[in-house]
DNA sequence: AGCACGCCGACT
DNA sequence: GTCGGCGTGCTC
């Protein structure tokens, strides 16, 4: 008779755990099991196995079936996770279970007679039947000597400072569109791959960028081997995301490429963490376990002690500030590697011009001469559709979205004009009438990417337009092939919301034109300038190739503000100094740390009703200190989505310890709230928007 | 979050 | 008479 082994595992469940088990077979921290939780079977992580239960062990069930078909996750795996359910405050198998393959989590894929062997045994028997042998994996720093252009010193000083190091180390990479980032990747890269090393290295949204993925993944096989290089990211099916994991955490993938999912990858030789445009705020999941890959990338490296870069032309401010205050190493890259001047950045005063469709007759004529000289031209404007509301000029009606706080848009779609909520997605017919007062002329305000579009069409009929937006893109791949359209020449003018932003070069784009930014400047979130400059510095990018000098053109009835004034000047460091004085002087990030209390039901009053109680609470919990400032409950910008009215309250302090141990007797005491079923709260520690 | 139990309205 | 609405209680 063997003793009963006592097993604590996490569950995908809300409530606190972990739970504990009994297991009748050995077992090991970072197994999953299969176990019964109330009437359902859950797949769980094994966290530890204990002397005794920490409940009555009367109460404890036995383990349905352990699972062997992957090896033990790694303990730093397990550390990670941990880490980062405790800083962001959710249950810990809320964090590691949503971090693994969907197949591997769901105890289906494991039940039936050919199933029984699960979705792995599946997989390698599908994987054997289609294989050959196995690659070798080349010589990675002979390769990349044979294949890579030379550095030039800069880069060479930035590959040396992070191959000199082996422990853990956080560098910034500063340097603009073209200056070389990704050469220095790759050779440190490369030496961590020669070390015997896994490397991880993150990037923004994969998927808008499939060419430049391509480019880099070839670059990174003949370093790797064609086996050795793994991408991951949630536009795989699952079975290929399953493949990829599998890869990175048997080791047969040596070089990780992924977007911020790929941070929670379990990777048992990692030695080198790179984060790509660090700034990007999409490394910040804005759902369930909301946490920033960047950060978490920062940790991960401490953690084991291994270099992390941190690569950018525009650095957020944190990362910024963690460089001045010498807690990041910074390596700048002061020059363009490939021959080109930076575009020349001009700003155009609209406030005494006369628009025509939103445009300056200045811009359209420097648009006019780019097109004679046989010249791209790409319009920035970011606001998708034809006009963002419709108005009734007799009674002031306007397209107002009955389950949202926010206005219609139009659209021109294939069936003609149709007016859609941005917020819930619904769709509806162009009423002929104004609804109010019956006026048969409803004027369209303002203007978005459709209607730009079409008035270049008209203005310039000779022109080749096109346009990259949400709406033309939906199609899979339509981007890809807008892209190529205009690489192959295809294309004379592109007008394009923030997807034209990443990534692409145009060797031929003479002069991009800006329009609306204004309204990015005046957004209530404090991080809102930053959010311009990193982009208007990336869209300007886009011209960095051309040869015979290019030109941005941004129309802002602001010249004066100190954002424009800075990216005339191609000003980071002046646009930082700037920004990180203010948020200084006003207590924000990086001077201080956040969490947000969101809260939404189907009425503001009960919503903000227990955002107040929550505050009041928050006070009791301070216990007569003040490290910790609550904030009062406002309504969000747009407080009703879909007929749920919501809420937030921020709280802030300049500690982070403080503000940590601040939100986790809060939670504990919010726990106790009774609420009402259909009153939902969320928290989220260091919010990128407020 | 699921999933069951339980107690009151409009339908084959 | 049932089907089913969702309130509330529990899950090692």
């Amino acid at each position: 008779m063997q003793a009963p082994i006592w097993l604590r595992v996490a569950l995908d469940v809300p409530l606190d755990g972990p739970f504990d088990y009994r297991s009748t077979t050995p077992v090991q921290a970072g197994q999953r099991v299969i176990v019964p939780f109330g009437r359902r079977q859950l797949v769980g992580m094994v966290l530890d196995v204990v002397d005794a239960p920490a409940v009555d062990p009367q109460l404890v069930r036995d383990v349905e079936r352990v699972l062997d078909d992957v090896e033990p996750l790694p303990a730093d795996w397990l550390r990670l996770t941990g880490f980062a359910a405790a800083y962001y405050h959710r249950p810990l198998g809320e964090v590691m279970l949503p971090a693994l393959p969907g197949p591997l989590r769901k105890p289906s894929a494991y039940q039936g007679k050919r199933a029984g062997a699960g979705p792995v045994a599946r997989l390698l028997a599908r994987r054997r039947r289609a294989d050959a042998a196995p690659t070798e994996a080349p010589d990675a720093r002979a390769e990349l000597a044979a294949t890579a252009p030379t550095l030039n010193p800069a880069q060479r000083e930035a590959v040396d400072a992070i191959q000199a190091e082996t422990g853990y180390a956080a560098f910034l990479l500063h340097g603009v569109t073209g200056s070389g980032k990704t050469e220095v990747y790759l050779h440190a890269a490369a030496h961590a791959l020669t070390r015997g090393r896994q490397v991880l290295l993150l990037v923004p949204e994969i998927n808008l960028t499939p060419q430049l993925q391509r480019a880099l993944v070839s670059r990174l096989q003949k370093m790797a081997g064609e086996d050795g290089v793994a991408v991951l990211h949630s536009g795989l099916a699952e079975s290929e995301r399953l493949a990829a994991w599998l890869a990175a955490v048997t080791g047969r993938a040596r070089v990780v490429l992924g977007t911020r999912l790929s941070l929670l990858t379990p990777l048992p030789q990692l030695g080198l963490i790179v984060v790509d445009e660090e700034h990007d705020p999409s490394y910040k999941q804005q759902e369930g376990l909301r946490y920033s890959a960047r950060d978490l990338a920062v940790w991960r490296a401490r953690d084991l002690d291994i270099p992390v870069v941190l690569g950018s032309a525009t650095p957020s401010l944190e990362t910024w500030h963690h460089a001045e205050r010498g807690q990041y190493r910074r390596l700048a890259l002061p020059a363009r590697a490939v021959a080109a001047t930076p575009p020349a950045m001009r700003l155009l005063d609209t406030r005494n011009v006369r628009l025509e469709q939103g445009m300056a007759p200045e811009l359209l004529a420097a648009i006019g001469k780019r097109l004679e000289q046989r010249e791209q031209v790409l319009v920035f404007l970011n606001r998708r559709g034809y006009a963002p509301v419709l108005h009734c000029g007799a009674c002031g009606w306007v397209s107002d979205c009955t389950r949202c706080s926010a206005h219609l848009v139009l659209h021109r779609a294939r069936a003609g004009t149709v007016l859609c909520c941005h917020h819930c997605g619904a769709r509806e017919r162009v009423p002929h009438a104004c609804p109010d007062c019956g006026n048969q002329d409803l004027q369209p305000m303002g203007r978005g990417t459709q209607r730009v579009e079409e008035h270049l069409a008209e203005r310039f009929p000779q022109a080749r337009i096109a346009r990259i937006d949400a709406d033309s893109t939906r199609l899979k791949g339509s981007a890809e092939q807008l892209f190529a359209r205009v690489h192959a020449g295809e294309i004379d003018i592109l007008v394009g919301t923030q997807m034209v932003a990443k990534g692409h070069d145009f060797r031929n784009l003479g002069l991009v034109g800006v329009l609306n930014a204004d309204a990015m400047l005046f957004s209530q979130d404090f991080r809102a300038p930053e959010r311009l400059f990193a982009q208007l510095m990336q869209v300007a990018g886009r011209a960095g190739r051309h040869l015979g000098g290019s030109q941005v053109i941004i129309q802002t009835g602001y010249p004066e503000q100190p954002v424009y004034q800075a990216l005339l000047r191609h000003d980071y460091q002046g646009f930082a100094a700037y920004g990180l004085a203010e948020r200084r002087s006003a207590g924000l990030p990086p001077f201080s740390f956040q969490a947000l209390l969101t809260a939404e039901s189907d009425e503001l009053a009960l919503t903000l009703g227990f955002l107040e109680e929550a505050r009041a609470l928050g006070e009791q919990c301070q216990d007569g200190q003040t490290t910790v400032m609550l904030y009062d409950p406002v309504p969000l910008r747009v407080v009703r989505v879909n007929r749920v009215e919501r809420a937030q309250l921020l709280v802030e302090s300049p500690h982070r310890p403080a503000l940590q141990a601040f939100l986790r007797a809060w939670l504990a005491a919010l726990a106790g709230v009774p609420s009402p079923r259909r009153l939902r709260w969320q928290l989220e520690v260091d919010p990128l928007e407020i």
